[in-house]
DNA sequence: CTACTTACGAAGGAGCGCTTCATTAGTAGC
DNA sequence: GCTACTAATGAAGCGCTCCTTCGTAAGTAG
């Protein structure tokens, strides 16, 4: 049962000065009256919450707009610059970071290369280094940071401890929260990256709009994001989406079928073989195509258990793979539309390789917004 | 985003309306101090409240306990009983009707056996039946409806029309929606039968507390519901939880091994034949055990995929055969600890036959909350 | 019958949002 | 450069909702 707590008039200035900031964060700088015709409210009671959100530091005033009938109107904005997120990806051969506004507009991205095989520490500085360089090019310092949100390969327990990563050695059984509660003193919170991904295809990417979501990250090895009614699910235990575990799925083996197809050149580093094989494919080279197919094949299996599970309203293909989407659509749409009882969109990413720092942005705004949102405690000054 | 109207003072006392009648629906009759406490508001305002409620016939006072120190304090109750919700079970050969208070508190229960060739107007009749049944039972008459949530076998459109129903032949293409709202002049809901028996399960039954469950409809044909954070997890076809589709999880063929074992008599009706093996199986005859086990063999397979992906807290075991859980339910777990990433608990249905009644009356009353506690406009009065 | 406990009811006060209206600071037209 | 027009501003006054306080009422316990 939800909350129990009645509230008195000092409740309502907080239900209003709120649904201010929110019109305000939807739209850009307002003018009272803007303000007060979207939230339903007086001038006068508007103008009373403004100076209140100002004087807590929440919204500011900017010079108003020239060249308009009438006398010049106040402007307000949400103070978005006033703190900032910053969302990590930890990947095998990479550390990205990207720092945004409390918006979630981002102001700063960079990466730090490391090797897979690298140790524990040499990581983690990767991501020091990667979270002040971000810091540097938007000229803020570590106080500023509200929320740091991480996604990163490897499954997790709810507490963001790393349970086992394959393209990580080194992470396996780390306190991995914890490491990164010491390196930065703010909210820190973690995730699988390809959850983030698919948060981010739901928020900016392929998915815009859709509230039920299946993220398949093809590549060399196979994951999985899911949204349900707009949040990422994670599951009880945050072990949701690991269908690559079902042999009858018949996911775990399937980059096989690329990877050792024999239009891949003697020598080639496994990580650049499917490549080939997907570019042949493309070129219309019948071992490549077959290739292609048998792949597909295998991949539609796992992909129709999702569909078939959740109806979802769309499937996104991302991660390194989904680079040949071209090839892989076309196909992978025509399996499903034999098993599937309802087809879902099919589309291919449209984020790129910077979709999961992005999909760790959303997520942490998110989690600030249901923080500020949901609160039964008056508005406090914005630090 | 969310709402971004305002406030004033009536949207306050509004807010504290609800919050009085959440509190009065959680705990039996409270007295006005109790209230005010769970509240947290003041005594004269919730006085205040309080009379208003009764003025719109919400809530009406009780007489006070005897027996207590001090004055006698004036005691209220939510008027649960001003209302009524009815939940269908519309199945293959029954129709069973629940009708409960808007507390969801079951007063009464009927059931009408129906041919499962019966034509479509023969069915209709026996629901309006079971329907009528309920009303006289509890001495209520239609006026005194407001919700009706029905379940049926089959899939369904998002606006509740029959898209396909093996077990009843007639409902296939039915605007059955349409239908009951033509026969009954209330707010109608339509759900699939399995999705509210998991509802049951999560809020009555084996799985109370849990958010998130995958509930096995195993019997005759194969069927599942999905509860995801609590609500019922439809798809956005509404056509969530069909795995019996992929051949590869090996559903759709899985209760052959039972209904076709030696075991079963020459002559059996095809809905008994399980029952003999599973009864032959309990006793340790070995050729029904080893149907069992390829049974459960089947079984596990779709059910792993629906674990891998949603990492459930429960999985419940409902539908004919969970009547021998006990033969079932060791093998399908140990098949799940091989596969399944977290093992989740499995349980039996606790609920039996009755459970998707009382699923369709736990959703009629989620709507009703839905509708009450999210609503913008003042209270009204209690038709 | 008295003391004690608990609830009731009335009075007075503070905070919040609303409406109203005179005032102010711009643009547009002559 | 002056006047008319437009749209926002700021101050005043009202009503509603919740709060605190305090004397009174209706029970039980001894």
């Amino acid at each position: 049962m939800a909350n129990l707590r009645g509230g008195d008039l000092s409740r309502l200035r907080q239900l209003n000065s709120l649904t201010a900031i929110r019109a305000l964060r939807g739209a850009g700088p307002l003018t009272l009256s803007a303000l007060a015709e979207r939230t339903g409210l007086s001038r006068p009671s508007m103008k009373e919450v403004a100076d209140e959100l100002v004087e807590l530091g929440w919204v500011e005033e900017v010079p108003p707009s020239p060249g308009t009938m009438g006398r010049p109107a106040r402007r307000y904005r949400f103070r978005a610059d006033s703190g900032c997120l910053v969302g990590i990806d930890i990947g095998g051969h990479n550390v990205r970071a990207a720092l945004s506004d409390l918006d979630g507009e981002i102001l700063a991205e960079t990466r730090q290369p490391v090797l897979p095989g690298a140790p524990l520490e040499e990581r983690l500085a990767a991501i020091d280094r990667a979270v002040s360089g971000c810091l540097a090019l938007s000229g803020r310092t570590a106080a500023d940071l509200w929320t740091v949100a991480a996604g990163t390969t490897g499954v997790l327990t709810p507490e963001g401890r790393v349970t086992f990563s394959a393209a990580i050695p080194a992470w396996t059984g780390l306190d991995l929260a914890g490491k990164l509660r010491e390196m930065f003193s703010c909210q820190v919170l973690i995730e699988n990256d390809s959850r983030l991904a698919a948060l981010a295809e739901a928020r900016r990417g392929a998915a815009q709009g859709a509230r039920d979501v299946v993220f398949l990250h093809v590549g060399r090895r196979m994951g999985t994001g899911l949204i349900i009614d707009g949040k990422v699910h994670r599951g009880f235990g945050a072990a949701a989406g690991e269908i690559v575990m079902l042999p009858e799925a018949r996911w775990y083996d399937a980059p096989e079928h690329l990877n050792g197809c024999e239009v891949v050149p003697e020598g080639t580093a496994p990580e650049d073989a499917a490549g080939y094989t997907l570019a042949a494919a493309r070129d219309g080279h019948p071992v490549a195509l077959a290739a292609v197919d048998r792949y597909v094949d295998d991949l539609a299996v796992g992909t129709a258990a999702m569909v078939l599970v959740l109806d979802p309203q769309m499937v996104v293909l991302g991660g390194g793979f989904s680079r040949s989407a071209d090839v892989l659509l076309a196909p992978l749409r025509e399996r499903l539309e034999r098993t599937c009882m309802r087809m879902p969109e099919v589309r291919a990413s449209t984020l790129g390789d910077e979709c999961v720092v992005m999909g760790a942005i959303d997520y942490a705004a998110d989690h600030l917004s249901r923080e500020l949102f949901t609160s039964d405690s008056p508005l406090t000054p914005m630090r």
